[in-house]
DNA sequence: AATCATCTTGACGTGCACGTCAACGCAGAC
DNA sequence: GTCTGCGTTGACGTGCACGTCAAGATGATT
């Protein structure tokens, strides 16, 4: 059973990424398609691992960090030792992630503060024959200028 | 009240920045501190957009992109159009966000996956004695080579 | 006065992730 | 047979975020 196989366009145009980049990471050891003659011919885990690649990069991982992971998930049937560090690897990057994933959270709160305060204004200012009388708090993160 | 100031070296220490990077942040616009002479001075201000420019970087954001959000933040006093334009900015903003965020949340329920993938193996090839019967699921999310 | 730490301004260098050519291969359509 | 489309391999270029010097200014200390 061989499976789907994708010429390299079809996956640039399906993932939204340039034949450069394929050939990038096929470089950088990320990928490692089949051949027919010169032409590359990519199988679905090939796929597979370009989305894992590209949620990666969404995710701000190097290509080397990228690698490292795509390493990891493969190279588990070299005994004990090396899945006690793969899982502390994996572990590593957990907490990384929750982390980031914290300043996100603190991002987006602090735009939805922006949001509201600008919401606030705008209802204050449009108000020509209802003046909808909302206290101006100041919501700023930022301190005033001195 | 002028609020505690900092040199260049204090914020660097405590930020875990070096200097080369103030100011370059200062060449591209996002911090502009007071000068004594030639030394540059630090504010509270200065402070405060310096934490917010390190966590945006954290979350991916360009200086670009940082310098932008600042700008929005500081540019709300040129009436209601300004503001609309910073409102539809920032839902943007958010809306890039929580996109990053659930692939965070995804990253990190596969790495999770990888961890307890790992930890059965180990469960099961640690037991010399006490033969853990655990079932070695194949949890990975890549296909089996071909 | 001389030393020192700390700061400054250029300005060139670097690592990463590709972009952007040029020149060529190869299979099928006309 | 040549044209078209899709693919290939170099190899140099680019944008970003700084790193890394060199050479000098400034103020405090000995």
């Amino acid at each position: 059973m061989m499976g789907r196989t994708y010429s390299i366009r079809q996956l640039t145009k399906e993932m939204g990424v340039t034949s450069r980049t394929l050939r990038h990471y096929e470089d950088e050891g990320l990928l490692t398609p089949e051949r027919q003659g010169l032409a590359r011919i990519y199988s679905q885990r090939d796929r597979a691992r370009l989305l894992l690649i590209l949620r990666g990069r969404r995710v701000g991982f190097s290509l080397a960090e990228i690698r490292e992971i795509l390493d990891l998930y493969n190279s588990q049937d070299h005994g004990v030792a090396q899945f006690q560090h793969s899982r502390k690897k994996f572990i590593e990057r957990i907490a990384a992630l929750e982390a980031q994933r914290k300043d996100i959270d603190e991002s987006i709160a602090e735009l939805k503060l922006a949001v509201s305060r600008a919401e606030n204004f705008l209802a204050e200012h449009h108000a020509e024959q209802n003046p909808v009388r909302v206290k101006t708090t100041s919501y700023s993160v930022m301190p005033a200028a001195e």
